[in-house]
DNA sequence: TTGTATGCGTTATCAG
DNA sequence: CTGATAACGCATACAA
């Protein structure tokens, strides 16, 4: 039998009409098999040789070519900051357990970094991809939806997490409302010095849904703002400042923290100076990360709706996908309050 | 003038033509002012009209295109697996910060999921990438590098941390060697009831670099062996673990856990038993993430080398995309023993 | 059921 | 310096 063993030259990989040399057939039958669709109608004859051809030659479509011809990539972008974080790092991992079960390949591409650093979206828009879900970025969010039609015009997009655009698709969770409820759960104890606590880098001291709902309340409650600033969110910046509180004697009563992280390493570093986590001081966190169930005094946060948002982030995008003509789905998650020990035995003063 | 404006029908976005049309010259001409590239001469008065014909349309290249005649996608592939864990989490915020410098973007794939779900790796190829780095995953990296010459031969391809496969370019870190150390220094302190700790869940129970060290310095030493399984690497499990250990009175002097979360939760767990970490026992990590000098009593652990494993891979791979027929590089790197509180003051027996 | 032919949006070669 | 034009590898409308 005359086989014809040439493959192309550009890439050294088999192309699909090598297959159809091989299976002596036309390049057209060999995609309409491996395409997978079922409505098409194909000799079991001729799909077996091309099968078989194709493993011979360990033939795997060119994607390029592939996305080129067809629009499709099976791809679905994932934008988000990979900047160190737990909360981060536990959506990425619900995100894939749910996009496991689908036919679409994730790639996540670190987006912050991109806008922060370029303000440009040209390496993340450079893969390839059927549609977007892009999480937590809140100026790079609001950038691209603003430039959306100019970028990407049709490409489905659905943002979510604390921070939307109006302009597009979003999974918004209110931080606002569940900073509202832990505000007005310190306030029932009776707590009147209430602190703040944030990074000063962040534009989060002193903005943003965490710390007007803070304010807010405050003002509502006839309350002197208080904020406390550390440098980053490491245990050791946290560290610095907590000690600095007990050491000039200006610990308040309650500590509203921006994330669990700083919570719970504040709750350790008072621990470590002899303060009662629950009793000398309220601590509260935002998130809803395990470790805040893990701590010595388990501590209250405010959980976001992890599952959730990402499952209806991937609902409105699949939807979009389908249809990308489809007017944006917009809808809101409200995070819940977790109460633990370390607000529940507090005395106020 | 004369303009027009009539847009490709496929995707909605503006193609090379498109802009061509609008500035008046031919699509030969945009291609070569938008690719960016010194050698090609052309005049400055074509290239402003060009750039501004661009601008107006809002033209981006089509990826897949560009792909799919030049053979570069200027994306490399970042292959991981997505669960979480604190380590995997700080290696990925490296990597980002290493390749934010270059011109290239980087596309995470999660693979373990890929392999060990469906044994292929149909999805993660799908992403179109010029090179790909493998982190950590012993069965699906080895698969790959099994399979590589049929899967995608010429894509350059390096694997890193504590798996690899002599088949390719790979940066290892021998783990092997960092339990030794452990091991003689827990030996060192005159420690005979050591134990190991991990998952029964995963293969690292009874073998793995970390698991061989310790058997093989308990057999020198002539020590019984002792394993104890948590269920899964999480707070409640291995609290569980722990409160049995006190319970049957059968905690071993000195534990060596097979990665910083399981040695933190294992000193939490036992300190809140009454347990004196670095007193009553000895208790020794992997990894060597942040938190472990955070504790309350700082823990021992054996520190991975990530900056220079991230960028030893990073320089690799870039040789190897350079010059795709250079021979493959292989380098092992050695882990450092981090010793702190948790091994200092032990009173062995 | 299968083959032919065209086009997808670029890059790159080769003339002009 | 610039304009045709030939790949690139594949999907699909249209024929057979």
């Amino acid at each position: 039998m005359y086989r014809t063993r040439v493959q192309s030259r550009s890439s050294g990989r088999p192309t699909r009409d090598d297959v159809a040399r091989q299976a002596n057939i036309s390049g057209a039958t060999v995609s309409r098999v491996l395409s997978g669709r079922l409505d098409l109608s194909i000799s079991p004859d001729t799909r077996a040789k091309v099968l078989e051809a194709a493993k011979e030659l360990g033939y795997i479509p060119n994607s390029a070519a592939r996305a080129l011809t067809s629009g499709k990539t099976g791809i679905v972008g994932f934008w988000v900051s990979l900047e160190y974080s737990r909360y981060r790092a536990h959506v990425l991992d619900y995100m894939r357990t749910l996009l496991r079960g689908t036919d679409v390949a994730m790639a996540v591409s670190d987006v912050d970094e991109e806008y922060n650093f370029l303000h440009t979206f040209d390496r993340a828009l450079r893969v390839p991809v059927d549609g977007i879900i892009a999480f937590d970025n809140s100026a790079s969010i609001s950038a691209f939806a603003r430039e959306y039609d100019r970028l990407a015009p049709s490409i489905p997009f659905v943002s979510m997490g604390a921070y939307w655009s109006e302009l597009k698709s979003y999974v918004g969770v209110d931080l606002r409302q569940g900073a509202d409820r832990a505000m007005q759960h310190l306030l029932d104890l009776g707590h009147k010095q209430i602190a703040y606590v944030a990074p000063w880098t962040s534009d989060l001291i002193d903005s943003g849904p965490r710390y007007d709902a803070y304010e807010n309340a405050m003002a509502q409650a006839g309350l002197p703002l208080r904020t406390v600033a550390i440098e980053r969110v490491t245990f050791q910046h946290v560290k610095v400042a907590m000690i600095e509180l007990v050491r000039t004697k200006s610990l308040p009563k309650a500590l509203l923290c921006m994330n669990d992280e700083t919570a719970i390493w504040s709750a350790q570093a008072l621990s470590d100076q002899g303060v009662k986590i629950g009793q000398d001081i309220a601590i509260v966190g935002f998130d809803g990360i395990d470790e805040t169930a893990a701590c010595p005094v388990p501590i209250t946060t405010v959980r976001q709706p992890i599952e959730e948002m990402c499952s209806e982030a991937w609902r409105i995008l699949k939807a979009q996908m389908a249809d990308s003509s489809a007017p944006p789905q917009q809808v809101v998650l409200v995070p819940t309050l977790v109460v633990r020990e370390s607000t529940r035995g507090t005395s106020a003063d």
